[in-house]
DNA sequence: GTCCTTTGGTGACCAAGTCACCAAATCAAA
DNA sequence: TTTGATTTGGTGACTTGGTCACCAAAGGAC
């Protein structure tokens, strides 16, 4: 496998080459089998994960017992959440874990911190990331605020479809997904299945009309 | 008014005197007096500032033209949303407005840039600012997710009186503060009065009974 | 005073969340 | 392979929150 990895991340192409050798001989490999909880809070993280390959659900336990899924970190990208940790000892309250089998490449804090002083297309790097995920969390206080959960719903079918005609979820998962209660996630589906754009079977939805779902993800019609 | 102002910052305390003095010396100080935009979607911003006095609320605006609060940036810390722009070259979504007359230390990119390079001190007072607003986001997105109104609205007022016994806010203010609609502030707050917690004027409220909005708020009871 | 704008009140209605069930599918152990 | 437990999904009644369409009172500008 060798060096191979840091190709994947664009960001990292603007590093010289000697750093890019450094940053690779510096980190380890992990392996994240699907369930593997990749950071949670109370843990000190010492590492900033770099993604490789399958995808960590970034959620967060509600006091009350609730769930919602903040964001996906896919490969490619970094874990941004556990740096601000890193280097400000302080513990996040949110929980990544792998929901494919995963691999990562983990940077020790150290040489984060050092890369960081050193490297201004690294800062780059890493400020990106960072601007990055706190759209994703003002995209998603947005939605749940305001959005109609048929509309949310419909969207969140077709970005977990990855394409496919059919995604693999309970409805308790998808009430996850989306903060909400499974009851309402079964009525929207109930009402999906009415229309004929899904077809429902045991931990399983078939999507039979995509368009419509887009055109209701996108328009917040129909 | 010299040098006193970095004081106020002890997440700076930590830095060698010669970087205070550069620090204070390359900023500037920027008034910003009540209404003033301090930054918006838009415009890449130049500058990381450090409020000395006032208060800044950071809110979104929702393509569907409504509005939450995200977080206040009060004197002493720092507006640490604009870094990731500053360095990241992205734009952000959110709105700051000074909410009551302001003043801010600015630092220009390039020197925020060099002391993150040099100084391992600023770089922890600067993931320690980030780590603090996720945990905001974080709070925000459960509150709103999962949290009843009146409850959200008593923590509100609470927050919004300072340990007065009034808060200034007119019911449309305090529904874009929470992301919901002027009619149901209006009728939450009817309910509060009819129990006699509070008392209410025009842009006003009057708080009478702190101690059980404290409890409604910190309980979910009553 | 007379407008006009801002602020707040209200009822009817729809959407979402909660509660309390039940039924079917699946799985593991006997 | 049967049985019992667990997971998954369905449903109705009810509460809470959000939307719509008004209207009325308060305060400022002229």
């Amino acid at each position: 496998m060798g060096q191979a990895w840091i190709s994947q991340f664009k960001g990292l192409n603007a590093l010289p080459d000697e750093l890019r050798t450094e940053l690779v001989a510096g980190s380890k490999i992990l392996m994240l089998p699907k369930g593997t909880t990749a950071f949670s809070p109370g843990q000190i993280s010492e590492h900033l994960l770099l993604l490789l390959s399958g995808t960590i659900r970034v959620h967060q336990e509600s006091p009350t017992g609730r769930d919602v899924t903040l964001y996906r970190v896919n490969a490619g990208e970094s874990c941004v959440l556990t740096t601000a940790c890193m280097l400000a000892f302080k513990d996040y309250s949110a929980t990544g874990v792998a929901e494919t089998d995963s691999s990562a490449a983990a940077i020790p804090r150290k040489l984060f911190d050092d890369l960081i002083a050193k490297s201004a297309p690294f800062r780059e790097f890493v400020f990106t990331a960072y601007a990055r995920r706190m759209t994703d969390l003002f995209v998603l206080i947005d939605d749940i605020a305001f959005q109609r959960m048929d509309v949310r719903l419909a969207a969140r079918l077709i970005s977990l479809s990855n394409g496919n005609a059919y995604v693999k979820a309970t409805h308790n998962s998808l009430a996850t997904e989306l903060g909400t209660a499974r009851e309402v996630v079964s009525r929207v589906l109930g009402e999906f299945q009415r229309r004929d754009w899904i077809k429902q079977k045991r931990g399983q939805i078939d999507l039979t009309r995509t368009d419509a779902l887009r055109r209701l993800a996108d328009t917040g019609e129909l």
